[in-house]
Formats: structure tokens, C-alpha cells, sequence
DNA sequence: CAATAACCGTACACCACGTTACGGATAATC
DNA sequence: GATTATCCGTAACGTGGTGTACGGTTATTG
């Protein structure tokens, strides 16, 4: 198969996946009802997985690189630090707390080996956070690390954990942007006072 | 059996279940294993707990019940909102990071029905916060969800999600003070400067 | 002490999943 | 066009889980 055609295929594949993670949670995606969704077979799946916690991997690490893409997407110097991190912030949010993000956190903590979760730590947290500190220390942050730290702390809350146990849908935007602008208005407030700058 | 025998089987029982949850994951610890861990059959399991997820909302239901007590055992006044805080907050993160918890939430996670999940929120957040609004408004405070949610907010940060996906072990006693720390100090200079008392 | 209730250890019926294998069909390469 | 590689749909295998049932044992009650 061409590789276009193949890329094709594989994103149609991951597509499905996330459906019946949603549907069914990842011990219920059973990898023969993927191949049946996606209009493929089992062998294939096999063939460019290796396994159902390699086809988790790989998607986490698409979904790592499409967060990324969208919050260098919305860091753009020159601008008010207020309104580039209102930009970041609002991206962050709609990713983070995203079907496919919640998704992909649940199988994480579904998975007893803890692959999955160090998959998620090493495409999120450990290449996301030094993003952000880079937007802080443009702004003229002494402690980028800890502005990031609290900044996320703010605009995040328990909101992905409780995404996490589904015990809350996907935020409406009018929430979304009330807690953006609230944890935009007390960073800076924080920020102001000289309070995040402790590590 | 009499009720204070019966009481301490359910104990143990529940104690093996939270060793079989860190061990294989919610999906993986089964009923019978249970039984054998646990020195009782699966006729007693399903007689006292009815399924499965009986089990797990019992054992959510009752440590949902040790972290209020906890909770309400630190909250003594008279005493500087900032020593309360304090008090309160190491209790928070000790628990509500704890093993036990995140096992719960874990399984809260795996579980596809959502039964769980509504289960943690009943018993968690749902009365968790009215206690430390209660703590907040015996403070003076005009706005006391928005400043209990603040407080939480930078407590906890991003450590529940992170504990839940196994991507972070319990954080030590150093890690926890210093991040006690910090959230008190930055939660009173925004207390201060009037930045939480927005909705 | 006898009768009753509850628990235990095991078996059972049913169901499902992860992964591999196979024959046939299709696509790609030479 | 022939050959090779890959994919598809289905079957198969090994394993294991949920929840119920049963005979024997133990605990409780009258």
C-alpha cells in the first residue's frame, strides 16, 4: 500500500479506536471490533501495531505532537503576555479536556504495565511544559518552571481529573472562558506580587 | 456472623482488594482471586457486595467517609486561616494522593458504565468542598466556592491526573511541604489582592 | 442439643479477549 | 503479464473473567 494511502488508512483506523474507547472504555476495544470498525483485519492491525498497547502508544503519540502543534500555533511574539497566554490557555484547555485526550488519559490509567502512562508523561508534560516556560521566560519570567507550574494549576483545576473518573463532560465555551480569564487575571496577580517565582 | 466480625471481614476483604487494584488494575483483579486473597468465597463477595462494581462504590463510599474525617479533624478553630490551610492541605494531598485514592480512581477511570465515576464525585467532591467553603466563609470570606476552588487548584495542580495515569509516584514528605507552601502563600497574596473572588 | 443460617472451596455455564494462522483477493513491483 | 507482498475475513487457540450453584462445614439462634 502507498504510503499516503496507508497514512490514510492508519488515521482512519486511530479514528475508530477513539469511537469505541469512548463507547466501550480500553478494556471493551477489543482489537477485533477495531478491525471490523475500521475495515481492516486483525493481521493488519498486528502488522503496523505490534499490539493493542502499541496502537495506544502510537496514538498518544500523534495526539502528543497535534497538542504541541496548536499551542506553538498560538504563542505568537510580539503580544501582551496577557493575551498570548489567554490564546495558549484557551488551546490548552480544548485539548486537554478533549474527547481524544480524556480518551487516551483513561486507557492510561486503565493499563496496569504503566506503559501507557509513561507514553502520556513523555509526549505530554515533559515536551508541554518546557513550550509554555518558553513563552514565560520571552516575558521576562526569572523562574519560568514554577510561573508554568502555577499557570496550569490555575487554568486546569481538578477539570482533567474529573474528565479523567467521567464524572464531568467537556466544559461549554462559556465556562471555558470564564476559567481562562479568571486564571489569567490571578496569575498575573500572582505574578505582580512576586508569588511564583519559588520552586 | 456477628456484625463487629462481619465488620472486620469486610475490612480485609477491601485491604486485599486495594493490594489487587495497584497490583493488576481494575480489570485484572478479579472476583475469584479476590476470594483467595481475600480468605473468602465468591458466594460471600456476591452476597454482600452484589457485583463487582458493588464492591468498588462500597470501598469509594467508605473512603470518601476517611477523607471527610480527616478533613474535619484538621479544621479546628480558632486558628490563622494560613495554620488551618495548612493543616488541611497536607491532609488533602496525603489523601487524596494516597494509594488508596488513586487506586479508586483508577478503577473509576476503567470503568466504562461511568457507575464509578458518579460514585467518586458523589462521595468527593461533592462534599469536600462544602467542608472547605465552610472553613473559608468561617474566615470572612464573601465568595467561598470560588476561593475553596482557587485553593484546590493550587494544591493539587496537575498530581491527581498524574498519579492517576502512573505517571508519578506518591510525592515525598519534602515535595508535599514545599508544594503546601507554596499554594498557601500564593492562595492568601490572591486572597489579599481580591483576585478570587470571581465565579 | 437441635435446627437453621451463613460461609467456604470448588465446579460450572457462558462469554469474551489477545494474538496467531490460513486461504483467497488485491495491490505493488519488476 | 508474472511474481511477490500485503491485506481481508474468518477460524482457531489459549486464557481468563463474571456470576451462579452445590455439598460440606462452621457459626448462630432458640
Amino acid at each position: 500500500m502507498l504510503d499516503e494511502r496507508k497514512e490514510q488508512r492508519r488515521l482512519a483506523i486511530e479514528a475508530a479506536a477513539y469511537d469505541l474507547l469512548a463507547e466501550r472504555g480500553y478494556a471493551g476495544m477489543s482489537m477485533l471490533a477495531l478491525a471490523k470498525a475500521a475495515g481492516a483485519s486483525n493481521e493488519t492491525l498486528y502488522n503496523w501495531y505490534g499490539d493493542k498497547a502499541g496502537l495506544l502508544a502510537a496514538m498518544i503519540a500523534r495526539n502528543a505532537e497535534e497538542v504541541l502543534a496548536v499551542i506553538a500555533a498560538q504563542a505568537q511574539p510580539p503580544r501582551m503576555l496577557e493575551a498570548e497566554l489567554e490564546s495558549v490557555g484557551r488551546a490548552l484547555l480544548t485539548m486537554l479536556l478533549g474527547e481524544r485526550s480524556v480518551a487516551l488519559n483513561r486507557a492510561a490509567a486503565s493499563d496496569a504495565s504503566g506503559e501507557l502512562g509513561r507514553a502520556l508523561a513523555a509526549g505530554g508534560r515533559a515536551r508541554g511544559m518546557p513550550a509554555l516556560e518558553a513563552i514565560l521566560a520571552r516575558h521576562g519570567s526569572a523562574a519560568p518552571w514554577g510561573e508554568a507550574e502555577t499557570f496550569l494549576a490555575l487554568l486546569l483545576g481538578d477539570w482533567p481529573q474529573r474528565r479523567l473518573i467521567g464524572a464531568m463532560a467537556m466544559p461549554d465555551a462559556g465556562a471555558v472562558q470564564a476559567r481562562l480569564s479568571r486564571a489569567v487575571a490571578q496569575f498575573l496577580t500572582l505574578r505582580r506580587a512576586g508569588a511564583v517565582n519559588k520552586r
